[in-house]
DNA sequence: TTAAATTTGTATCATTTGTTACAATTTAAG
DNA sequence: CTTAAATTGTAACAAATGATACAAATTTAA
């Protein structure tokens, strides 16, 4: 149990909430701390999704199960943080995913009814909470402008645009095969426009050092008319 | 004022609130009610938002411009909705675009420190908040998992078989046209792929009528291995 | 009802991207 | 330091998609 709450302080969900007000919160009202063995479920599909289950110890995985039974997708979630934040509100609020544990787990789960009560009692766990969740959407939208992009290119120079932060020079913060993987395109594809991009002028690259030569070209790259 | 209430009263945020208690909330609270010609500007793009602005009446057009003066993205948004509802709170909650608007509107104005106090005064404004967000989080990352397929054929499959709810019989709920849009793909490409669909007998299609044929074969399209 | 506007079907050709394979380089582990 | 693993650079060919154009079908408005 102090292991417990000396987790729930680091983690962003309960970020500065004091010790004493965090076990004010957890002992005044319902909560349960369940423990999952590896390869157990934490949620099934499609069950009404009605509490906070926050992951102090292991992780877990997300899939989704068809009617054949075939995996779709599958994301990773590890400790410390909350699960399923996005699918507690909201019309849908059911699991879209099979919820399993990949080792050895530790959460504590918070009823939504007794979330709501959290939320009137401290207001900077509620301010928490929305913080998180507009991050949430945040990542989302901005994953969605770079998607939308048509062309790789377009992506990249997007992309490049966003992570200098106005600079010139500045470091690739993924490497090539992840940066593949979120564009949803094939690792080859975006090595070889890296390199037609460098040879039309537009930037400079070597590993991970970028240098941006024609702002206004990749500027123009992600223009709509 | 009395419209502003009936209006309120109507949209989604307020919904389930009674009238005497949304005036009680509007009156011990601050709020601004502001109106805007058509082509003035709501708000700055990189403001910071420390704002709800709910659109009363008209619509705003919200755009992204760039060192270069070159519009990037639009979205519009009609009344009655708030306004950036993603951006008011999390750590980058500054306006990412510049909104204008497209005709004589008006707004209702609530602080971010009332609506906190608003949250802790009322639960059910609470719960519609949270419910707004979510579905809102919801939308974007349903739109992402059709993004995230590589090829049209598999984004239909995927759009398809989550369109038709078991159903094997239904309608389109977009024209091509839009479909295609939201896909990020052109017109042409995604009405041939349709058609090959249909010829290699997974769908059959004529206008907006869909019926799946092959509903395995559609399933393994979305099969992530 | 008729004309205009929108949506859909389809074809051709250019461009982009995927697939596969392999070598060079860098990083991590022992 | 040495070896294994991961990352990056490229190449050749196949496949998918874009761009453009135009006709047919359908819907909407007058």
């Amino acid at each position: 149990m102090n292991n417990t709450v000396n987790t729930l302080l680091g983690s962003e969900l309960f970020n500065g909430i004091s010790e004493k007000e965090l076990i004010r919160l957890l002992d005044t009202n319902n909560y349960k701390e369940n423990n999952y063995k590896k390869g157990e479920i934490l949620a099934q599909q499609h069950e009404v999704c009605n509490r906070l289950i926050i992951l102090i110890k292991g992780s877990v995985r997300a899939e989704m199960i068809n009617d054949g039974g075939k995996v779709i997708k599958v994301e990773d979630i590890k400790s410390p943080n909350p699960l399923a934040i996005m699918f507690l509100f909201g019309k849908k609020n059911r699991f879209p995913v099979e919820v399993t544990a990949n080792e050895d787990c530790e959460t504590l789960i918070i009823s939504k009814k007794t979330l709501l009560s959290l939320f009137q009692d401290n207001k900077q766990l509620l301010q928490n909470f929305l913080d998180i969740s507009s991050d949430y959407a945040t990542r989302l939208s901005s994953k969605l402008t770079f998607l939308s992009f048509k062309t790789i290119r377009q992506k990249l120079a997007g992309y490049l645009l966003d992570l200098s932060m106005g600079e010139s020079m500045f470091d690739l913060d993924r490497s090539q095969n992840d940066l593949a993987e979120y564009f949803g395109v094939t690792r080859p594809s975006l090595s070889r426009e890296l390199a037609k991009m460098q040879q039309d002028g537009l930037i400079e690259i070597s590993r991970k050092k970028v240098t941006l030569i024609d702002k206004e070209g990749l500027l123009n790259l992600v223009v709509r008319v």
